[in-house]
DNA sequence: CGGGGTAGGTTTTTT
DNA sequence: ACCTACCCCG
């Protein structure tokens, strides 16, 4: 068979990556160095040179996007397509595992997948039933608990608590919805992993079956895997199985979810020789963008060491703006994104990134009124707008009366008179009786435990949703989704809603009745990244349906036109601009103040801020706002420490007007420095023996282990301990 | 029961 | 500033 088509147009390192003889491996892949390149090419090496079945890949990512894109791409390359091979996401494919083995694992055969706002109403009922005030403990609060201790691999009887009263609550809360879910056949998200991870583990039978299929795994973003995850990898591969585990330390920004930077760092220990191979060569940013990263993140410490380097050439200056407000700064930014469209440019060669989605507000204006295309990423997703969710608790109860998640959520959507006392009534039966809450209510009607203008607005409930089942028949998805939007009332209630909202819900729902549609057809949506193995049974449509839209809650729509892209510095991990802006480089924005204090967080924060630069192929900006108006007051940051840390010879400052004189990036807010000694404040001038004339910009520490970032301005940044340093005051 | 007004809390995000 | 969650009254 012909390899070379495999091979062509790869680099050394990543030849060798993809040859690299079968057992484990460790690729570290800087930011552009042809990460998922070197992925598809692996698996297409492993079929056609050494022989391997489709059968025996299997290849794991975080995203949908991300897998979509692997299982595409694997089989332009490949002669024939490998359906047998599995491509997913952790979840996709716990949630794979867990339909076909659903009795090994202990759950009902028609189990279904909450997200993670049915989660929070779980909770939330949870604590009610314990009695538990919801300001003392947040809904959000305990849902994160237990999402960690099941990332951690932990069962609510495995916590331990000793006699920590948070602990214990958290704890009696977590068995309490343990039970829940049980009771309803309902998995969250992590429960996926770990169920499928305790399946193997409880099983050994299935196990060996899957360590024997799966010769080969191969897993991307591996600074991302949390506890569960990567002890699903060790357990699956066993001793035999090759792993390839992809990933970049520095790019590691999800820790604050469970991701543990760790993982990639123990890869190598635990996993029996492996290689490791670096990918260190760049092919998207100029040389001047790579060294400011390399600058930046060089202030890390525990990496796994890399440096990134082009073959191309230097390129221009990073642009560093400092603008008055941010009005101003998003004036800039679209100022001088029409200049890039002017000179020939597209506008969807441009990305405007930001730490927080709060950001976007005033740059969208500013697009707005320069009349320039643009789409904001991120927010709610269409399968997590509550329309939509209510919708599909329709289709859920059409099919399965039994849902109580479905059944809590549309019992009174819209509003049909019943109201938390009914709810509570039919709540206690069903608690009492062992049922689901449609059994409950069709109990209470006809013996009498519900009575009078309860167990008529139920009967007027349970009427309309046999209705709407016999309206629907059972086979078309298109007519039950049609029937569930309009006979249930919903268009008609958002109809009502004053303004905008209620004509862009309506809109969703009729967007819901044509993806119903098109899913129909297709059995699937567009980026539907799970294969066909052929070798499990098929639920219904609507099932799929419903499974899908939970697990893919994301962005099936294709889009159209040439548009600026604004997103988070988080969402645009993976993707590449030939121009792009950062904004709001200011302390307490970014990095973001929840990240002071911890030391880890910081370095996550400095990990976000390279990943962002790496993002730009031929230009990027850098822009801080000196007043910001957040949270409905006037804050005033000064800029951020990642600005001091690119090196000098790597940017210039752009001014408007150019005028007025002042310190770089302006005078920073005064703000004590330690209580211990008012001396020191921020903004302070002060002179170093060595170092020269500067300004104090951070400060970190008390005490003995104070330190002070001072601003030079021969020597440009540098942290000083204040014990050591003699700074002198000036004014 | 349901609509409207007010108080609290606001990183990041996938599945 | 803005969204949500809760409280009170019709």
């Amino acid at each position: 068979m012909d390899i070379t088509h495999i091979l062509d147009g790869l680099n050394e390192r990543q030849r060798e990556a993809v040859t690299a003889p079968v057992g484990n491996l460790l690729v570290v892949a800087g930011a552009g160095s042809g990460k998922t390149r070197v992925l598809v090419h692996r698996i297409a090496w492993l079929i056609e040179a050494e022989g391997a079945s489709p059968h025996s890949v299997l290849a794991v990512t975080f995203t949908n996007k991300a897998a979509a894109e692997m299982r595409s791409r694997t089989e332009a390359l490949l002669d024939a397509p490998p359906r047998a091979m599995w491509v997913g996401t952790f979840h996709g494919i716990a949630h794979r595992l867990l339909r076909m083995h659903w009795q090994d694992a202990g759950l009902p055969q028609n189990f279904q997948i909450i997200d993670s706002d049915d989660q929070q109403r779980l909770v939330r009922r949870v604590l009610r039933s314990l009695d538990l005030d919801e300001q003392r403990w947040p809904p959000r609060q305990a849902c994160g608990f237990i999402n960690k201790q099941k990332d951690e691999g932990r069962r609510a009887r495995e916590v331990v608590t000793g006699e920590d009263h948070y602990l214990v609550t958290q704890k009696k809360i977590y068995e309490s919805y343990e039970e829940v879910c049980r009771a309803g056949g309902v998995v969250d998200f992590a429960e996926l992993l770990l169920r499928c991870h305790e399946m193997w583990l409880e099983r050994p039978d299935v196990l060996e079956h899957y360590r024997n299929r799966f010769a080969h795994v191969l897993i991307d973003e591996f600074q991302d895997t949390n506890t569960i995850q990567y002890a699903s990898v060790r357990v699956l591969a066993g001793d035999r199985s090759s792993v390839m585990a992809v990933g970049d330390d520095d790019q590691s920004i999800y820790g604050w979810r469970g991701a543990k930077i760790e993982n990639i760092h123990r890869f190598s220990q635990d996993f029996r020789d492996t290689g490791i191979i670096r990918l260190e060569q760049n092919y998207r940013s100029t040389g001047t963008i790579l060294k400011a990263a390399n600058g930046l993140i060089d202030n890390n410490t525990d990496r796994l060491g890399k440096e990134l380097w082009t073959a191309s050439g230097d390129g221009d200056p990073i642009l560093v703006h400092d603008a008055y407000n941010e009005v101003e700064e998003a004036r800039f930014v679209a100022d001088r994104s029409h200049e890039w469209i002017d000179g020939g440019n597209g506008a969807d060669e441009i990305a405007v990134l930001y730490r927080s989605n709060a950001q976007s507000r005033p740059l969208e204006e500013a697009f707005l009124r320069a009349d320039i295309p643009y789409r904001i990423y991120g927010g709610l997703r269409f399968f997590e707008r509550a329309e939509i969710k209510n919708a599909l608790a329709y289709m859920r109860m059409m099919n399965q009366r039994h849902a109580d998640v479905a059944f809590e959520r549309i019992v009174n959507l819209p509003p049909r008179g019943i109201g938390p006392k009914s709810v509570d009534a039919v709540r206690v039966l069903a608690r009492e009786r062992g049922v689901s809450l449609w059994q409950a209510a069709k109990e209470g009607i006809a013996d009498g435990g519900l009575r009078g203008r309860t167990a008529s607005v139920f009967a007027a409930f349970l009427a309309l949703i046999d209705d709407m089942a016999a309206e629907a028949g059972t086979h078309s998805l298109r007519e039950i989704a049609r029937v569930c939007v309009e006979t249930s009332g919903l268009v008609d209630y958002h109809k009502k809603e004053p303004g905008e909202r209620g004509l862009a819900r309506k809109e969703n729902l009729e967007e819901l009745v044509a993806a119903c549609r098109r899913f129909e057809t297709e059995r699937t949506f567009p980026l539907d990244p799970r294969g066909d193995g052929g070798d499990e049974e098929a639920g219904s449509v609507l099932d799929d349906f419903l499974d899908q839209a939970a697990l893919e809650s994301g962005e099936y729509q294709a889009e159209a036109g040439a548009a600026v892209q604004m997103m988070t510095l988080h969402s645009a991990k993976g993707l590449e601009f030939p121009l792009v802006f950062i904004t709001g480089l200011e302390e307490g924005l970014f990095p973001s103040k929840n990240s002071d204090g911890e030391p880890g967080r910081m370095e996550e924060e400095r990990r976000l801020a390279y990943v962002g630069i790496t993002r730009a192929m031929r230009q990027l900006y850098l822009t801080r706002a000196e007043t910001r108006w957040m949270y409905g007051t006037d804050s005033y940051n000064p800029a951020s420490r990642f600005l001091f840390e690119l090196p000098d010879d790597t940017w210039q400052e752009v001014r408007l007007g150019g005028a007025v004189k002042r310190a770089r990036f302006g005078a920073p807010t005064p703000r004590a420095v330690d209580a211990e000694d008012g001396a020191l404040r921020i903004g302070q001038r002060v002179h170093h023996g060595k170092f020269g004339e500067g300004i104090v910009m951070q400060s970190e520490g008390h005490g003995e282990r104070a330190r002070v970032q001072v601003n030079f301005a021969e020597a440009g940044a540098k942290w000083l301990m204040l014990g050591f340093a003699n700074l002198e005051t000036l004014d």
